[in-house]
RNA sequence: GUGGCCGUAGCUCAGCCUGGUAGAGCACCUGGUUGUGGUCCAGGAUGUCGCGGGUUCAAGUCCCGUCGGUCACC
């Protein structure tokens, strides 16, 4: 018996609602992984995820072996205690960090420069596997190579099958029982390769499964039709985790083909830079026109800073340069991205998911009109 | 009163010596950001060059006057 196990609830299409049950609780999918790169969701804390309707949150093993240190985390007791969060914690193996941070790569592992302090940082797939068995969280992810997109498609495969090959070696190092483990699908935009990728690492049988390299720079219908390919060879009993996925119409294609978690650091960046989500179409709140507008960001909203504050204190706020702009705005776009994914979920359960797809998509571009 | 310095975009200023399509930074107005470096990038709008006169083909720039600010000295 696996540590994380998924069970359905509903299917409506290739959608599908269901359970995730994890060591530290059980999460509603679909579902949406607030980002917290550092052991923080910057600029708001446990008591705000919590109220915003998180369920799980993610956090990055190459950021945190640099700062604290895997070490010490498991020193205070791991990253749960650590950081004040009783509920699901998902690491990223720093997989990310060897597309976004351009290191050296060879079959043993990678080696990239701290953001820190510059010095030479080695990663092999079983040193992320033990950094994730010292940090704890619930779910680990396997050591996978992404590559950016376009990439001529010799690269692609190479990084998908030495993301395979890393995937076994992970599997290997894997020995906590109270912790699962997934596998990430690569493969770029090639359904072949997604098929291959997606075949071989479900053969190899995780917890779950990452569908990574997407949202790297291809053409929406491309990413939903690697996602195909991938979902397709996927079991249907395990959890499918599209990673760094996270705007709205990117999530309610990925939801129609079956996908299960997301994160993304977009409603909490975008926050950051005075962007808010909304139902009726997102905006960008340094706009002129909101300078004298007392109506809240979205008058459809229940979250803390549309039931407390004006759209024109909220622009003054971000105007200048308030810090508590980033946690109003935060808790906005974060509350509206978990809105939608609730809201697909009870709609798959209801045998409603395509109405309620069409109905998000006309009023938001109704509202942006 | 005398002498020096200053007056150019909303702000701080460069350009003046050596005349040749008025500039920078910030601010302002937009757009971008997807397994996070609270950034960064891209685009845009903006002028009575204090005012008046003179020289010149041509003056923000040179000359004369004048107004305002500022400092020093009487």
């Amino acid at each position: 018996m696996s540590a994380v196990t998924w069970s359905s609830i509903a299917t409506d299409g290739a959608a599908r609602t269901g359970w995730l049950e994890t060591p530290h609780g059980v999460v509603r999918t679909p579902t949406f992984m607030p980002v917290g790169t550092r052991a923080a969701v910057k600029a708001v804390d446990s008591a705000d995820l919590a109220s915003v309707g998180a369920e799980i949150v993610l956090a990055n093993v190459y950021h945190l072996m640099l700062k604290p240190g895997a070490e010490l985390v498991a020193r205070i007791g791991g990253l749960h205690e650590f950081m004040s969060w009783g509920g699901p914690l998902l690491t990223d193996s720093g997989g990310y960090q060897i597309f976004s941070l351009d290191p050296e790569i060879d079959e043993e592992g990678a080696t990239f420069k701290s953001v820190y302090d510059g010095s030479r940082v080695h990663l092999s797939p079983e040193e992320a596997v033990g950094v994730q068995a010292r940090l704890g969280p619930d779910i680990a992810m396997v050591l996978d190579v992404c590559v950016g997109l376009p990439a001529p498609v010799e690269e692609v495969e190479a990084e998908m099958r030495r993301t395979l090959r890393w995937a076994e070696r992970c599997l290997q190092a894997h020995q906590q029982d109270d912790q699962g483990l997934f596998g990430i699908v690569q493969g770029g935009v090639d359904s072949d390769l997604r098929a291959e990728s997606a075949r071989e690492t479900a053969a190899l049988g995780f917890a779950g499964f990452g569908i990574g390299g997407l949202s790297v720079g291809e053409p929406a219908d491309q990413r939903n039709s690697a996602l195909e390919a991938a979902v397709r060879e996927l079991p249907a009993d395990k959890p499918r985790y599209v990673m760094g996925l996270g705007d709205t119409d990117g999530l309610l294609d990925a939801i129609m083909r079956g996908a299960d978690m997301f994160d993304c650091v977009l409603p909490t960046r975008l926050a950051r830079h005075g962007k808010a989500l909304s139902s009726n179409g997102d905006f960008n709140l340094n706009n002129l026109r909101f300078e004298a507008d007392d109506s809240p960001v979205d008058s459809s909203c229940s979250c803390h800073t549309c039931s407390t504050y004006s759209k024109a204190y909220l622009r003054h706020l971000i105007r200048m340069k308030e810090l508590s702009a980033h946690r109003l705005l935060s808790i906005h776009n974060l509350h509206y991205t978990f809105q939608l994914i609730a809201g697909a979920g009870t709609a798959i359960e209801e045998g409603r998911f395509a109405d309620y797809v069409k109905e998000v998509r006309i009023t938001r571009a109704e509202g942006s009109a």
